[in-house]
DNA sequence: ATTAGTGTTATAGTTAACTATAACAGTACT
DNA sequence: AGTACTGTTATAGTTAACTATAACACTAAT
């Protein structure tokens, strides 16, 4: 309950990666606004300089815009955007990494593959008092590429 | 030259990662002496205790035995022991993200893991002085699982 | 005008990671 | 004995991440 967060990273990268995550996964669309700075610092017992450190990172990449006074909205072209940047990060940066790993410890692409593979285990099963809106992507997928 | 580290990671983590993977690719091997904390140190412009604190880790881990005033040597059965968790490690805690990850950029799975998909990139290209023993993998596998 | 929501800023303190500098303590070679 | 390597410990300072507490500023509804 306690541990929400991994701790290799620091809880505002955390907290943007999980607003990408759900614009990807089409829990939060265009036009609709992300969860109060003050209920995610609240719901995660998270200081809210924290919170607004994560959710500045957003604004600065253009994915958000902040109404003072009425909170912070997903732009228009943010998850067209996102699945550009982050394909190429994640391609650049991240794969290279990770293949190299997969290799070194001699696994094999079915063992990864195969049955659902992965996609089991997911820190977010922690019972989430169903106020407002919690950070979480959930899973909505749809189809689309 | 000056960036062989990732800043999303503490460097003293980096260097116990670089440690292990040199000993999965067998570029050292059982009984090998590991590069001198001082001359690590020296080589990455890193402080020496920076350098010990991640071979600390090695030690509490079991992969590595230290004698003082001779140096610090991999322990024997150390390879497979690091097969063990590592893969453990991987699969239970790592990729599960990696694919959620994956999917949620709508990046084919199979792509990725099949080709040399991705080997390309990797950061330790900088020009390294042939000095002693520097840190980094250098690929040099070999067969067996 | 009040109230209750938003984001934002200010002040200040804690902790972990990293740093510089220096000394201590063993081993090995000459 | 001396020199040159090893790992290790001590002291002290910097920075980034996070924290607590409180106030400011703007918007919308009653």
């Amino acid at each position: 309950m306690d541990r929400e967060w991994n701790d290799n990273q620091p809880i505002y990268r955390q907290l943007r990666d999980r607003v990408v995550a759900m614009i990807l996964d089409k829990v939060l669309k265009e036009g609709d606004p992300l969860p109060s700075v003050r209920n995610v610092a609240a719901e995660y017992r998270v200081n809210p300089l924290t919170v607004l450190k994560g959710y500045q990172q957003l604004v600065d990449e253009g994915l958000v815009e902040t109404k003072r006074g009425r909170g912070m909205f997903i732009n228009a072209g943010a998850r067209s955007l996102l699945l550009q940047g982050e394909r190429q990060k994640f391609l650049g940066e991240e794969w290279p990494w990770i293949y190299a790993t997969i290799q070194r410890l001699g696994l094999k692409p079915e063992e990864l593959l195969q049955g659902d593979g992965a996609a089991r285990r997911s820190p977010s099963d922690a019972a989430q008092s169903k106020t407002a809106g919690h950070i979480s992507p959930d899973r909505i997928p749809e189809e689309e590429r």
